[in-house]
Formats: structure tokens, C-alpha cells, sequence
DNA sequence: CCAAACCCGACTATTTTAGTCGGGTTTTTA
DNA sequence: TAAAAACCCGACTAAAATAGTCGGGTTTGG
């Protein structure tokens, strides 16, 4: 699993796709402007995501990319191996390179690590991602209502002299 | 933290150096024929492992290096970091590129991601791979032994007729 | 003093990344 | 039915990163 900017711009291009696609297909041309994203780039992009059924398409105007399923059922794994393929992970893959004591020491541990980093991704679905936002933006908002309440008995004291 | 082959070989390096390091400074002429990496490279990477004080050196003929402490000390994230530098982890470091809702969302994310790796790769050291690696010799060979066993019993069993 | 070793900065070929370009095709709507 | 909005797609390319090489040092044991 390799980790590139272009698996990071398919993950926000997705998250963008998820917290709009309410009101029907999401055009990449709003998605590029958005995200700043340029739109030739998102296509590349999106054309992987359709291949590998993340996303479905709908052309023609008024149209513009749905995903494929809900957002709790697709995780940031697959949306990052769809766009960065294969290429094997832990290189010498049975072939050169890995030789005398050293070979499977580093080999197993780079296999190893590549389960974590897999595991990890796949336990983060884009419903996941939006609904850890949430709960940010809510307890933001929280601290500043009480904020604002300080500030008011403040002021009430104030006039009260 | 960046995963390149740059890293692989560092670790596979000093792999080869904790093994050897018995009999007093390794040369690396040596860890170059043993692992075939060319020995500039390897001047190049050991460089750096001395900069940040994982190996040291002792110059002049019969010198080499050695381990800056124990085995059990040195981690595998030590090794990468030493020999692939900073480059920050999560691209937008404040800057640019992160917009709107998506923004967090997926900073927050790759800041975990490295953590998650960085965790893990913090957890193995040199002697902790030497380890595993000789565990998994041993039952090798007792594999090995029963396998031979058995085929004794085999040819008595034969012998007998 | 010489050879074995480390030391080091500058250079370079190759690959990957990020993105453009120029053409399509499909479908809605006026 | 024509125009426009959208997707579709392969080929190309500039820039950056990677994985090294090269050519000179310096240090030190014998």
C-alpha cells in the first residue's frame, strides 16, 4: 500500500462527494473548484473509483458521480488502492535482493507493517471520517455558547456598578 | 515518515551490522558484499546513521563501524527517520491545499496514520528482529528433525521385511 | 609512508508524480 | 435536432524524488 498525494486527493474528492451527494450526482467540475483540484486530475481519478465500483456515474448534464454505496461502507483502504495500484508491497517479492540471514528478518517485518498500515485504513469509512468532524464542529460550538455566557454575566456584573 | 527503499536498506544494513559486530568494527565493504548495496550508497546512509548517533565509527585499516548502543536500543523508526528525512508528514503543515469541511477531516487522519506507523516501527528493534528471526531457525530445524525421524522409522520399518 | 578504511559534496540517470491536452461519447433540454 | 453539460480516455509532459555514482578528500595502523 503506497501513500501518495494522489490517494489524499481521492480520499478528500470522496469526502466531498459524500457530504453533498444528498441533492442528487456531484459534478467533478464542483469538486475541482472546491477542493482545488484540477478537473483533467479528478478525471484520472474518478475514472479508477468507477472502475473499481466506489462510485457510480451518471452522464449527460444534470449529472455527475454518486457513490456506489453508503458512505459507512467504504473504507479509505480501498478508495487509496484504487487509485495507487499494486506494485507489490514489500518489494523482493520472492525474487532477488533478500538474501542470506537478513532476508526474511526485513522482509516479514515490512509485511508486517503493511497489515498495520492496512488494518488502520480499513477501520476508517467515510462515514467515520464525516461523523469524527461532527463531533468536533459540535463541541466547537459548545465552547463557544459557554464562552458567550461568560461574556454576557460579565457584562451583567458591569452594569450592575 | 516515508517508506522508501532508502529506509529498507538502512535497516537491512544494520541488521547485518548487529549481527557481526562481535568480532569489532564491520567495514562496509563488507555489509556491501554481503547485501549487495553499492558501497557509495551505503557511505551515504552510514553517514547520516552517525549523524544521528545510531553507529560510530573508527577510521584508518582495520575500522569500520559498530552499533552506537545495544541492539535492544535501536528501533526500526530510529533507523528510518535517521536515513529519510523530515519532509513533514501530512503535506498541508497550516498551509494551503486543506479548504473547507474536508479539511480536517482528512489532516486528522494522516496525522493518526503516522502515528500508527511510527508506533509500530518504534516497537521492533534490532534485537527484537534478531530474535524472531533466530525463533523461527529453531523451529526449523526441529521440523526438520522430526521429518528425519520419521523417514528413519521409515527405512527400519523396511529393513524388517 | 602506504594502504585500508572512513568522509563528503556534487553530480546524474531513472522513475514517479501530478497534471495537461485534445480529442471523443452520452444525454438532457430548449 | 442542436447545443450544452457532463463524463470518458489515452497520450503526452514538466517537475520532483529516488537511487544511486564519482572523484576527490582525511585518518590511522602497521
Amino acid at each position: 500500500m503506497r501513500l501518495t498525494t494522489k490517494g489524499r486527493f481521492a480520499v478528500t474528492a470522496m469526502l466531498d462527494l459524500a457530504l453533498r451527494q444528498a441533492n442528487g450526482p456531484v459534478t467533478l467540475a464542483g469538486i475541482s473548484e472546491r477542493q482545488h483540484i484540477s478537473l483533467s486530475y479528478l478525471e484520472q481519478l474518478f475514472g479508477k473509483l468507477r472502475r473499481r465500483a466506489l462510485v457510480e456515474s451518471v452522464r449527460g448534464p444534470g449529472g455527475g458521480y454518486c457513490l456506489a454505496r453508503a458512505a459507512c461502507e467504504i473504507t479509505v483502504a480501498e478508495i487509496i488502492t484504487a487509485v495507487d495500484e499494486p506494485i507489490d508491497a514489500t518489494q523482493c517479492g520472492g525474487r532477488e535482493n533478500c538474501r542470506d540471514e537478513s532476508r526474511c528478518m526485513t522482509h516479514d517485518l515490512w509485511t508486517e507493517l503493511n497489515t498495520t498500515i492496512h488494518g488502520f485504513l480499513s477501520n476508517v469509512t467515510l462515514a467515520s471520517l464525516i461523523e469524527k468532524q461532527q463531533e468536533k464542529t459540535k463541541r466547537c460550538s459548545e465552547t463557544l455558547s459557554i464562552v458567550k455566557d461568560q461574556r454576557q454575566n460579565y457584562l451583567n456584573h458591569q452594569n450592575a456598578h
